[in-house]
DNA sequence: AGGTACGAAATCGTATACGAAAACTATGCC
DNA sequence: GGCATAGTTTTCGTATACGATTTCGTACCT
């Protein structure tokens, strides 16, 4: 953790233009110039130029010859897209994690669950949010298979981005949500075997979806 | 069909590397020199750079920082890894297009894998790879998901370029495969559920990557 | 003889500069 | 007044140049 600057000015102004579009700084059909944010860094536009060019290949910006760079998805078929992916991404990323899921790790699942039902309380849909992916990373950081786990990441990464725009906090379906993990971890406990808790995490995001769909009618 | 050199140099070194990658033409290991890639096609190093750093973000090449970029894959383990993740992906997608599969498709995959029949009684195995590559294009194509069907792209162009490596034609396992094929085929034409036809394709995938494992052994 | 340190070569990393393409704007014609 | 067109501006695309880092070879010291 003690990040000191990281490496070559390419990787900073990618994870630097990145933190920007996941965080929402820079929302869905922001136009991004080379130049622009070449000077915001410091840096020069090489590196820029690089950076958005990854982040093209991961979808979170779109790039068009010689008119340049957006931040992608603005198109509400997308999310729903995005989201399909994710379901079977983490579905499959949870059933591979879960025989190496062990004891301290349904502990501290369950505790941020329990924080997750207090944001319930409280309406604290932000917190709320943060949480429930700190909720499913613990399901899924066992995963063995590295290709899974960066797809997980870049899923999510992507629905971030795609979130300041579309996203909307459904209460109702949220508390269903939390019973939903709680769920989860007893599957996972009690051994079930893979396809029954990759049925039942990809149904879970599954239902997510549903929920905004019907709310955005 | 008519590929007027298509656009940008950045694109260009991109699809030219790309191909030798897949091709063959550099196997996993090889070493990629910015410098002289640039002489060979003619271009600068920037292009270069950008279409090594956009095959880094596939898979397809490793980059280490002031060191280089070599094409990826030397591990077995790597072979697993995105078989099982291809076998994700592909279930996936087969299940979704499954439901928009029209006759004719239908028609064109019996033909294909009549061909790979074919190609067993001839001992054919590089056409055989083909026709099977072709014949699960079929089942693919119709998928309304964009992001899945790039997903199932980049395996299949990352598991192209640790075939040359790791590939062995498993003939006992090919008669087998070509028979999965058909009844694949009648799942779909009986209009079976999502769920069957995916675990179905997964399986598919699966059985295939067994049988490289217990002849590797 | 083995290991270490120094130096040279190779290679990457980025800044700068200039050329090309697209978008924008203003002007003149209908 | 609206539309087409020419000129201007913006922005991308790539070549070149130089600095930074790593690697490899060699010589020296123990």
């Amino acid at each position: 953790m003690t990040e000191t600057v990281t490496g070559s000015k390419s990787e900073q102004a990618y994870a630097a233009v990145k933190a920007r579009i996941v965080d929402g700084a820079y929302s869905p059909g922001y136009r991004l110039v080379l130049a622009k944010i070449a000077e915001d860094l410091g840096f020069s536009v090489v590196p820029v130029r690089e950076a958005i060019r990854r982040l093209e290949a991961e979808g979170l910006v779109t790039f068009e010859r010689n008119v340049g760079a957006t931040v992608s998805g603005i198109d509400p078929t997308e999310y729903l897209y995005t989201m399909q992916t994710l379901s079977i991404i983490e579905g499959a990323a949870t059933a591979l994690s879960a025989p190496l899921i062990g004891a301290a790790d349904i502990a501290r699942a369950r505790a941020v669950n329990a924080e997750m039902r207090d944001c319930l309380e409280h309406f604290d849909p932000v917190r709320f949010t943060r949480l429930n992916q700190d909720f499913h990373s613990v399901l899924f950081e066992r995963c063995p298979n590295p290709h899974i786990l960066d797809l997980v990441h870049r899923g999510w990464n992507r629905l971030a981005s795609l979130r300041s725009s579309t996203f909307r906090f459904v209460p109702g379906r949220a508390r269903g949500s939390v019973d939903e993990h709680e769920a989860l971890l007893r599957l996972i406990e009690a051994g079930a075997d893979a396809d029954t808790i990759e049925k039942a995490a990809r149904q879970h995001r599954a239902a997510t979806l549903d929920a905004y769909l019907s709310q955005a009618t």
